[in-house]
DNA sequence: CAGTGGTCTAGACCACGCG
DNA sequence: GCGTGGTCTAGACCACTGT
């Protein structure tokens, strides 16, 4: 076995995936196990988050390790389409929005294609399952692009863009980047997940050819053990529908 | 500051985008900066995992800690086309291909939609840049749809799929499914990164609508310090290009 | 309060790269 | 062989959760 820490994450493996260990269980306390497999805390703390990483256990500050009860929970649906993300059907889904507004800066206005200082309005979404937290996303749009329709959307919001549904142009170009990082130290706390385990980052924007210009970018972050992110793309004859 | 590890990053990020430290720059050996920022070596290298993640700092175990020279080299281009990765044009990039025939087992027979024991060709592509590990790939293609001319195509491999262009089906379905996950032991080994360093793992699956049969699986891993993703749409009047 | 995980220390020992 | 990073130890102390 390559390292010790792995060992231990392919014995704990084995018993969740054999069901010795069944999802929701609390495993035992992280001293309990590193007596039991003869290491210290620090080693078995490592085979946890490869474990956490794999999205078979969750860690909870205070309260213990568990085997997580379903795997890969949240979907981002790419394409720019209006619903970002889905979830497991019996459970509920609430989103927190938060609206400031805030001059362009740094790597938005590359982004947005505008000047630096331009106003934007900066929609902070935090949705929630059940009470804990689930993505997190900021969303910019240039301040003239920013309908008062959206702005004062009375509806109780079912899913975080379908308040911005409004605003997709008829004819979009939607640019999305996807790659691994880990969080910053407040997005880890406000997703409530470790500072060490990766996150999945999407950067999306959306540009109206009509108009020429780049009228949302949304940086999405969501939690790299519980989510990934599916693109389905149909080819014509010859020709692809999906441009460079 | 949240952490002793994210203020020490933060410390050697700033050295590194005011240019006190350059591109290519060897930094001090970790016992040396844990004196100067006086921590233990763990958490000094905490500080070095967080810019590692950020793809500023590069580990090479034995030769030290470098600044990296140039920031997000590897592109992956979604949409299923036959162009997998892109690289900065000054280098070069050689790939080699390990053919294989297996059965199919596992998570194999659902992605292909065969039954479990259908014979199947895996090729095992790994590519490198400049002697450097670059790209792994994995993949799978039913046994009866692998033609020789793929099997014994004479060309020095360009770029890792060019070899699979020709399988393309005229009217193609491609669904990619992309997370974050660490690197199995033997991934990080063959990448030559850390097994803290998550990876960028995407699950290309094209089916022909046309046979309406699955004619390639592809298993990509790439080093998420590097490595990003990118998908591009374009949206008709009212109906989009991407299908569910 | 007691019990849990999260961060950190001050080392030891191993594996790799290079002269 | 020597210097480097990689893994691991056996603790200490802090932060969070529940009673």
């Amino acid at each position: 076995m390559p390292s010790r820490r792995h060992g231990i994450a392919s014995d704990l493996r084995d018993r969740i995936t054999t069901g010795h260990l069944k999802p929701g269980d609390r495993l035992p306390s992280e001293a309990q196990l590193a007596a039991q497999y003869k290491v210290s805390t620090a080693t078995l703390r490592g085979a946890l988050t490869v474990l956490q990483a794999e999205g078979l256990v969750e860690k909870l500050h205070g309260k213990g390790n568990f085997v997580r009860r379903s795997l890969r929970r949240i979907t981002y649906i790419g394409g720019g389409y209006a619903r970002d993300l889905h979830r497991a059907p019996d459970t509920a889904l609430h989103i927190t929005v938060r609206t400031t507004k805030i001059r362009a800066h740094g790597a938005l206005t590359a982004l947005l294609r505008v000047p630096a200082g331009s106003p934007l309005t900066e929609f902070l979404c935090l949705s929630y399952e059940a009470e804990s937290p689930h993505s997190l996303a900021r969303i910019y749009i240039p301040h003239d692009l920013a309908p008062a329709a959206v702005l004062n959307d009375p509806r109780p919001l079912e899913e975080a863009s379908a308040r911005f549904a409004a605003l997709h142009p008829a004819s979009a170009a939607v640019r999305e980047t996807v790659n691994a990082r880990l969080p910053r130290p407040e997005e880890a706390s406000t997703l409530r997940i470790s500072t060490a385990l990766a996150v999945l980052a999407i950067t999306r924007v959306t540009a109206d050819k009509a108009i020429g210009r780049v009228v949302e970018a949304a940086l999405l972050v969501l939690p790299g053990d519980r989510a990934h992110a599916v693109f389905t793309t149909t080819h014509a004859i010859n020709e692809g529908q999906t441009e460079r």
